[in-house]
DNA sequence: ATAAATATGGATTATCCAGTCCAAAACAGT
DNA sequence: ACTGTTTTGGACTGGATAATCCATATTTAT
């Protein structure tokens, strides 16, 4: 009767409907943005009717909300295992490399995923707003938790604070994201990720350049 | 006959409405996003009607266009005469106060004006997407020109690439703004700012720090 | 097997909104 | 003043779309 809680109350089939359902809205929010998306797209996309899409989800608002975490889901999944171990110069190097290669991939396209959500939304849906940043916070404290890893380790200078590098980096990424989609071109994203990651490479307790 | 140009065929009365329009649309489109704007209320907010708005535009599409156009100039004009001579370290401090001034007065909504629409528009309206990047090369280049004088004058050391930096520190930016607009809190864009700040200054000929 | 809950089909509605149309008014040049 | 151009008013249309509704099928539990 509350469609709105995720797990409970939900046969398997009702489960992998829900999912389809979200997935279909993902891949369809990804490329278009939320208010570009039509709920009529999403129901031949995931092959559903109204009622099936309204019976899992209260309304357009609390689909939006089931996609952030979906595509927050996604993200971390897709970066492991680096991004559960972010703790050496060479494992950010990797990771680096790694998103570079995943938006080559997608031919610069969509940006980050929950990060464009968040600018679309953020001032018109509040409730986004905050999905968008537990999300981010969930992707940035992954880096946080690998430099901090690194610090404890002495890699790096005990003045070097990992929760401001990390907030760095992370602005760099994102920034990162949002030059490269509308460049079309991966480069901005490279040379952003290359000085923030020299700028923690000089903090290092042995520095390598 | 032709509306989408701009300037010529116009008389200052006419010049006057079409400006009247633009503004109101990019106060809207600034805060709600190009999608969520209709076109009733940028009538209503400029005080004209349909006629009148598709006499100065062909279409929605051209009125945003022209809007980018107006948010890339409004931008530059607020960072003058800052962003005119970014060529010494604390220039680029003093302009990142700036910055961070204004998203604290604007209580951190909105993110960058034209990113914004960049993140919005880039899968969907190429022609949009072109404006964007324009708008976002004016800016970078401003940054860039200063960076490539102080090398000139031996500021940076020979091997700083000013384009390179210039293009980091404008992602650390674009990422300071989105991050800034999602947590409603300055600090991202204050963190991300300082560190690529720091970044560059650790390669100016004789390092501060 | 039967009843209750869950899941699905699909037509329908009510609203919003971009864009059109037919004028009329204001203005410019002569 | 006269003529053509520019500017303005505002009703109207066509289409898209979020959301509702009622009926039916399927599954689950006892």
């Amino acid at each position: 009767m509350k469609p709105s809680q995720a797990s409970t109350e939900l046969t398997p089939k009702g489960m992998a409907t829900r999912e389809r359902i979200v997935a279909a809205a993902a891949a369809e929010i990804f490329e278009r943005g939320v208010a570009r998306t039509s709920l009529d797209e999403v129901k031949a996309a995931a092959g559903v009717s109204s009622s099936q899409l309204y019976h899992y989800f209260a309304d357009k608002h609390a689909l939006v909300l089931a996609v952030i975490e979906h595509q927050t889901e996604a993200i971390i999944a897709a970066q492991q295992p680096l991004l559960g171990a972010l703790d050496s110069l060479p494992a950010l190097r990797a990771w680096r490399d790694l998103i570079v290669g995943i938006q080559t991939r997608l031919d610069c396209r969509g940006g980050c995923p929950i990060g464009s959500i968040g600018s679309e939304l953020a001032e018109t849906d509040p409730e986004a707003r905050t999905f968008v940043l537990a999300g981010l916070n969930r992707w940035q404290g992954a880096i946080e938790q690998g430099l901090r890893t690194m610090r404890d380790r002495g890699e790096l200078r005990a003045e070097a604070d990992p929760e401001e590098l990390a907030l760095a980096l992370f602005a760099a990424l994102q920034g990162g994201f949002l030059l490269t989609q509308v460049e079309r071109d991966t480069r901005p994203l490279e040379v952003a990720l290359d000085a923030m990651l020299d700028h923690i490479a000089s903090m290092t307790a042995t520095p390598a350049a």
